[in-house]
Formats: C-alpha cells, sequence, structure tokens
DNA sequence: TATGAATGAGAGTTCATTCAT
DNA sequence: GATGAATGAACTCTCATTCAT
C-alpha cells in the first residue's frame, strides 16, 4: 500500500506524513489527534506538516481520500472481471472483512467517518460515501439489468448494504469474543443476508 | 426537584439542560458544542449545567442515554404486543423514519453516536448499542422459534439491521432530492429487504 | 478545648464549622479548602456556614484566631506563675512540642500561617504574629531586668525564638526518621539554643 | 536557546518570564498570580509560557529552584573559603540581609515557601530546604570537629537557624520602623545570637 | 524545503457567594 | 435559623496556525 520510490532506507516525508495520520485519527478520532502527535509519529516538523497540507482538516481529508479510493479500486477492480453480480458482493464484503484483520487501522477510519461532527467535513465525506455508494448501485443496476438481482431502489439499498458492513465491522473491531466471531463468519454471514435480499 | 408552576413557559432547569444538549449535540456534534453554547440555549447559566452535571462528557451521556431510552421504550412497546416478528420489524423501522420527521434532532443524534470520536465515550457508547442490538436478537430469536423466521446469528443480525437503519437515516437526514425520497420510502423498503432477508 | 454546652448528642453548629475548618485548614492550606468541604465534614448546609461567617475569610481568621489565642493563653499562664524568665521559656517550647503530637493540625495551621498568601490576611495574621512576638519579648525583658537574660533586641530575639520553634515543628511534622527524632528531642535542644543564646 | 542579540531591551523570552514569575508569586503569593498575570509582565504570551513550562506548578517549581540555587551558591562559595565556621555563619546571614535590601522580591519568595498551602508542592520545597539545611548543618559539623562549635545536633540546629532568619526576614520586609531596624541589625543580632549559642 | 518558537482565542471547569423558600 | 439551587467571573491549559530564520 505504501510506496517507497526514493530511498530504501527513508520513506518520502508526505508518505510517512499521510500513514502517521491515519494510524492516530483512526485510533483516536479527529480531535484527539493532534498535529503534534501526527508531526511526532511520522518524524517530521509541524513546519513540514504544513508545508505539505494547508491544514488539519486537509490532511484529514487527504487520509480519508485515500482509504476510500483504496478500497473503491478493489471495488472496481472486483466489478470489471465479468463476475455474476451476487459474486461481486461476496467477494466485495470478504475483502472488507480481510482488511479489518490486516489493516485494522483503515477499517475503523472508514466507519468512524460515518457522521463526522464539523459539518464542513461532513459535506466532504458525504461526497465519498455517495461516490461509493453510487458504484455499488451501479452494480445492482447491472445485476437488475441481467435478472440476478430483484428490483430494487439501487441507492438506498447501496446505503443500507455499507451502513449492514459498517456496524458489523465496527463492533468486530472491539476485543471480546463476539468481535472474534464477527471477524471469522462476518463476511459470510452479511453475503448471505444480502443475496436473500436481493435475490428476484 | 423543584417545581415552577408559575409560567407556562418555564420549564425545569434540568429539563431545559438536556433539550438544549440534545439539539445542539446533534446538529453540530459533540466537539463543536461549547458548554457556554448549551448555557445560553438553555437561558441557564453555566454554573447551573455544572450543578446538574459533573462534566460534559456526563451531559453528553445523558442526553443520549435518553435518546436511546426513548427509542427501546418504543420498541420493547412494539414487541410486547404479540405480533408476529416480521410484522413488528416493519413498525420498528416505521417509527424510526417516523422519528427523522418529527423529532430530527434525537435522530441524527443517534446515527452520530455509531462512531464517535472519543474512545472513552465510544465504549460507554457501544454499551447502549450493544443492549439495543440485543432487544433486537431477543426478537429475532422468537421469531426463529416460531419458525417466522429463519435460523440467523442473532446478534450479528442485530446490528445489520440497526446499520442498515443508521446509514439510510443519516442520509436522509440532507437536504436534498435523494433525502427526500428516502425519508419517504425508507421504512418500507428496508422492512422488504430485511423480511426478504429473513424470512424462512 | 471545644466546649458543648447546649446538648449532649449535638455540638453546637458553630463548633462545628470552627473544628471542620481547622482541620481542613491545616490538612490542605487556605486554596485548598472548599466551603463545600467545610460543610460537608462540619454536616452543615453551605448557607449556614455563611449565616455564622461573613466570608470564607473571616472563616479562616476566626479558625487561626482561636489558634493562636489558645497558644497565648496557655503561655501568658506559664509566665504569671512566677517562675524565672529561662524555665518559662523551657517550658513553652515544650508546650509546642506536646501540641504537636496531641493536636498536629492546629500545630501545623499556625506554622502555614506565617506567610499566607492574601495581602489581607496577610496583615491580620502579621498583627497575631506581633502579639505573640511582644508577650515573648515582654518575658525577656522581664528577664533582662532581673538579671537573668542578657540585653537583647527582646523584638528581634522574640521574632527569633518563634521562628526556630516553627522551622523545627514544621520538619518535625513530615513522616521520616529525623521527624520522629525532632519531635522527641526538639524542645529540649531548641530551650539549651535558646538558654545559651540568651544567658549572661 | 534564541539568541537575540539586537536590542538592549529585549531579553531572552525565557528570562523575562522567569524574572516575571519571581516578582509576582513574591509580592502577591503562588494562588493570587494568575498565569495571564506573568504572561502580561512578562510582555510574552499565555502560549509562550506553556511552551516552556510545561504547568504553573512547573513554572513556580523553577522560580523557586533558582532563587534557592541563587543562595545555596552564595553560601557554599562563603564555605569553601576556609574561613572559620562561626565567620562564616555571619557572612551568610550578613549576605541574606543584604539580598533583602537588594532583591527585597526573592528574599520575600523563599520566606513564603516555608510553607506552602499545596500539598504537593510542599513535598517538592521541603526538599529544596532539606538540602539548604544539610549544607549548613555540614558546616555546623565542620565546626564540631575543628571545635570551633559546640556538639549539637547538626540538622535540627540547621533548621533552627534557617527558621530564626525566615522569621526575622518576613518581619523585615514589612513597612513599619521595627522593619527597618531589623533591616540595619538583623543579621549582626542574629549571628551574635548564633554564636553565643553554638560556641564551645 | 525545513524548522519550532511564538501566538491567542477559546475550551472545560471551579467555587465563593447570594437569596428565594 | 436553615437550605441548596443558581450564578458567573476567573482560572489553567490546549492547540491549530504563523513566520522569521
Amino acid at each position: 500500500m505504501i510506496e517507497r520510490t526514493f530511498d530504501m532506507a527513508d520513506t518520502l516525508v508526505l508518505e510517512r506524513i499521510v500513514e502517521a495520520g491515519r494510524k492516530l485519527f483512526a485510533r483516536q478520532g479527529f480531535h484527539a489527534t493532534g498535529m503534534r502527535d501526527i508531526a511526532k509519529l511520522a518524524q517530521v516538523s509541524i513546519g513540514s506538516l504544513y508545508h505539505y497540507f494547508r491544514s488539519k482538516d486537509e490532511l484529514f481529508l487527504a487520509v480519508v481520500r485515500r482509504a476510500f479510493a483504496e478500497r473503491l479500486s478493489q471495488a472496481r477492480e472486483l466489478m470489471g472481471q465479468g463476475l455474476p453480480a451476487p459474486e461481486v458482493l461476496r467477494q466485495v464484503l470478504t475483502a472488507y472483512f480481510a482488511q479489518l484483520a490486516q489493516e485494522p487501522e483503515t477499517a475503523q477510519l472508514l466507519s468512524r467517518v460515518w457522521a463526522p461532527e464539523d459539518p464542513a467535513l461532513w459535506r466532504k465525506f458525504s461526497g465519498l460515501w455517495e461516490e461509493h455508494a453510487r458504484a455499488i448501485a451501479a452494480l445492482l443496476e447491472e445485476g437488475m439489468q441481467t435478472g440476478a438481482i430483484r428490483p430494487v431502489h439501487p441507492l438506498l439499498t447501496a446505503y443500507a448494504l455499507l451502513g449492514m458492513a459498517a456496524a458489523v465491522t465496527l463492533r468486530a473491531a472491539h476485543k471480546d469474543e463476539l468481535a472474534e466471531e464477527l471477524r471469522r463468519r462476518g463476511a459470510e454471514e452479511l453475503a448471505d443476508l444480502a443475496w436473500r435480499a436481493l435475490r428476484p
């Protein structure tokens, strides 16, 4: 995920900043994460932060955009393979839960971001969600045209699917027995629920 | 505790505080809402806020707890009427969307609270969500015993249902055409999705 | 020390307040002690505090005045017995250290009060110290007239003696080995120092 | 750390902060002195105060430590000159009273600090006093070994001497006739008292 | 590019005091 | 006499942001 194109030993400053931001925003949330914290973890001066990003908001946005972009490109890749819609859904969900195990911080970050407090940020994020939802809606519409999926309200259904996944993901990030079970069986069960809700 | 009944407009102080907190936390989120703002809207001194609540966190918790309690008691009332499980689900969802129209602030508050930034608050809220999920899981189990619902993982499914509702609710709080449509058709469509996902 | 003139079971409210104030001011100092704390320890409402004392300052003053008065009356009693001045000094010092063992809170209170932060209080307390110093100075002058004490500057010497006692007392209120030793041998050693410094 | 040498009047920021703290803490005490006051007097922003010191407590501690260090280094210098112990004592006391005239604020600060209200601060300051007392105790022990001073309890005596000096110093900081007299004759009289108390 | 000292508005919180009951 | 809800000025401290070097 992280590209090192410059120096074997030294990651690019920009990369280090975004990576540190991702970790801290995911772990602690937006307000609990200070620019100082990010600078420290990235081993960079505060001045450098402001050299690359106009403000804290912009840094946060960049971090979130990247996480969305990765997830979306992954989904689009799956969609492009010509698999039947239900199978794509299953694989997208599986990918979600796989990320939860491998990059728990990113997964948490995306879940946290449903309803950011700051109205200005909220507008931007709802745009990202909308984009994601539209991608899924397109998938649903494609399935509806081939008859693989029954007629539904595509965007509404897309939001519902995203919400399902986010809620279970969030619960699965806890540290109890149920969480462990959700991490194991979540993808499968959710795919089953989705398939039954959508089949003709 | 103190009754001031000589004026229609003069509600109890505690009531005014909680109400003001609900409005502002829902509109602006936790961090963007200052104690001064709440005091002003409630027409109360800052000191009074701290007379009733030990801290901002506690005030927030109280506000959220109340909103949860109302929603939960409403759901429990529906469950107690002996209706078949699928019908209860439909009515619970309808109630959600009805609240979205009548008390949009409370509805938004509950959706915001899925993933609060502060980890300390998060732990407390996840307890409230868990309680809510357990209530729904109990309903599902009941349906499974009577054969009205197919065998599923109750808690996982409960979280999935809550997530579906929260995501659509949140989107429905926007001010565009899609939001309006979701407010109109959300309850029905979600109930349909749920019913198909759960029927034997 | 405390008079109970009204009811066997119930100490007078005023007494309870002053007693609570003494304990808390001595333990925690003036600023760390709130009116609420005093009210709670005295099992009295805040309103009652203000019924008996115009302000926190006045309550503090009353507490300190009483402690001073007790110590001073004790000293005057010793002086009135016609003992030789050096013997009186020895006994006064012994009484100091006895109080340190029996009523450590009062002893600490008096030591704390050398340099109160609030200028207004400081003026009043320096008056109390001056009164105390003058009593000792009178004793020294008496000894000088009988030839039992060499000629010294009476007030300066009185302050020096009080300072000696306060410094050792304060150190003796700690909880280590040295403190224990000071509590045991302090009176004697200080009396010796004083006697050698003052003998003709 | 930063050198700004282009202006006579522009002292280093850190220096200005400590100096302002010294003045205000000495004049008004810890609680009556706000961070705003210090920032204003130092012509520095509040933020700068917290750039150099973690908290108000730490700033206070730094101020007091510096005052102690100066006094202690002065005393150690006198001790290192190989003068007889009694002469060193006389000169140390003289230095105390000289400081009272030249830097009345520092002298007052040190006297104030005998019994600070806050228990947490008290613990730290008693450490400083202890260090000071040990230095004097070492001097006394040296004198005892050469026979210049009679056998006494070194630490107890050191505390007594410090207490003597502090009490007279504090009284000498007033603005009446007695204070003036103490400032004039205090060093001499105290040295005399001490010498008589300690000579073999 | 890179630095980090400096800024200051604004945050949550405390607490002596008042006064209607 | 007694109560404690109500007040609000003032406190310490945080933190995104700037800018001279």
